[in-house]
DNA sequence: TGATAAACGAGACGGTACGTCCAGTCTTCTG
DNA sequence: CAGAAGACTGGACGTACCGTCTCGTTTATCA
């Protein structure tokens, strides 16, 4: 892109294609949505969608960072557990809502385009994965996490059930699915001998 | 599809559609890749390709299924952690190679097509999904899993964390992150007591 | 072609094809008639139709040949402008019927297609010219005609009126305009009485 | 078609369609013409052509009319029957040379589509038959042509002779047959001097 | 407080691919 | 072995969008 000025920007043209987008990519998914639909949604030129951004996926990216999961931080109440499942159930609601649909397909659309790839990599997973991480090695200093696990492969372990429903949609993601997770993940699944400890 | 006679079909132009197909996915992923280039690839005529299957998602999903995983059993040598490190082992490998790429393709491909993922779900998810669910609960019979665990639920968080570096590619699916995923899985992330009980 | 045995052809095939050309091609003219559709409607394969006939224009020239004009024979009854009258009244009620539309598609097909602009003229057209020329001799032998006038171009004096309406459809073909033509064209060509004045 | 803005048309475009149409239809006739190429050779997307035209039928017709025809104006020197072979020889000149030949295919193309047909007849033939009747009017008036002939038909009893050697191509047009045509259609169509002689 | 330059809406443009229709050929099975 | 059936390669169809490119028309600083 050539930088246009962004003092001039209309703003009232911007909100316009971020609603469109992210409504038509609710309701046919963005494989599906066109730019022309986008544009002609947002009662705006098509020039001025691809004046300021790359594609209709960074349009959807935006967003939805914008619109729907305004927010990174992590609570600290002190129980590391706890906090997790208040984050995690957020996360599952989300997941489970049609207004979250378009993350789907933004996640789809980021594995035949390097570009989406990176871009939701770093605006959209890492930011709330580093915060995650933080807070799990908070828990680890007090003593409420293994110390010899690393922090990012456990938000993978507690995360990835999430987006394994979310993905392949085999069935849906629930508050349920988050109190089992952190179960299996804190509990661990070997059996428990007689004297309690694991096997 | 109003049916073709499937006696007449001609097993060679199959072979060299599904060969062109996921070649073709392998170089630049399902969304860059048109039926067009397909059938040229191939020496094909398009309606070859329609006649017989309803996307070019459906080829993919018909070549993986054919060439590349191409069976469901689960290995059962009584050491159930043993047998799933020999599964999810090779699964790894798969998801780390190019050859396996075009599955991610085709979950993306799922995303927005209902079509895709019933198909996707049917005949490549759900058959390996249940071998996996039975070879677990053998385990569990056997006092090798508890049993106030829910085994689908068990594979999703075995395998989730797979699909998550898949799909979202933070970082590549290694044997080493197996090994990970089992201990935390078998033994759990909580702190061990003074007296080696879980918390 | 290859030519087959002659033999072994298929009567009925032979005639549910022209049947079926002809009856298309009145429907909806010959551009817009398939061989598919020919040989669906006359229970055939392709095949068949390709084995006899180099292509649909064929087809549609061996059924009007034999179906719609079956004769080349020119009336002589000595009086030659009464003869005229009987054979141009029967192209004028021919050229104004759905039946004979075919025969303008035919012509249409010949005018980019060299194969069809040829045999139409050699088995349609020729003959028909000739006897007419035959005839228009014996009347000019019998001083019904003058001498000096080319026959060849008093056929098409005659009959390219019938033509242009015919391929240009500015008004239908009617007996009124043979009259009309036949008045005009004597006036013209009539011998000279003795006295000079016109014939 | 939802008739786009003329304004924005471009100009470039447009000639250069007609131009490759002109040509192409030149070399191997319109039926055997393609949009695909007429678009390829004028370095035009297809969709330009079906923006502002019908068919490519349409396309040669405004190309015709455009450029090879371009006056439906009649001499007028007080002479009808020179005014008459002037015209005529001007038509005789074109039918019978390869610039001219698109005007068979399109009277070809009209057979068996009505929209075609419609448009020819209205846009190529209405105009400048109007303008030959109004000739010969004014010459019947002056007592050049007998006042009991219909001019249409005179029309057509003069030009049906060159149309039927342009597209029946028994042999070609010639400036001798207009000669001959209007040999044989004076004489009949003259008026009678006093003494009974032909004028 | 114009003027002036950028962003804007509109949408035509050259292209690519779509999914369909047929052409003409090839193959398999039936009478 | 001719024929019916119909799958095959291939090419063009007419359409949908892509991303680029003019066009006037707002709109918002600066002279």
């Amino acid at each position: 892109m050539n930088t246009p000025n962004e003092q001039r920007r209309s703003e009232r043209s911007r909100q316009a294609i971020l609603d469109a987008a992210l409504d038509l990519c609710r309701e046919r998914g963005l494989a599906r949505t066109t730019v022309e639909e986008i544009a002609k949604r947002a009662g705006v030129g098509k020039q001025t969608i691809y004046r300021w951004w790359g594609s209709k996926a960074a349009v959807v990216e935006e967003a939805l960072n914008e619109r729907v999961i305004t927010t990174t931080d992590f609570p600290d109440t002190g129980d590391l557990r706890a906090d997790l499942r208040t984050q995690m159930a957020i996360i599952a609601q989300a997941f489970d809502s049609v207004e979250f649909a378009p993350y789907a397909s933004l996640i789809a659309a980021a594995q035949d385009d390097p570009e989406v790839a990176e871009s939701v990599r770093k605006n959209m997973i890492e930011p709330r994965v580093h915060a995650c991480e933080e807070r799990l090695r908070r828990g680890q200093e007090q003593g409420q996490l293994r110390t010899d696990v690393d922090v990012a492969e456990v938000v993978e372990f507690l995360y990835a059930p999430l987006y394994y429903r979310l993905l392949l949609r085999t069935r849906p993601v629930t508050l349920e699915q988050v109190d089992h997770v952190l179960d299996a993940a804190f509990r661990g699944v070997a059996p428990v001998r007689d004297d309690g400890s694991p096997r």
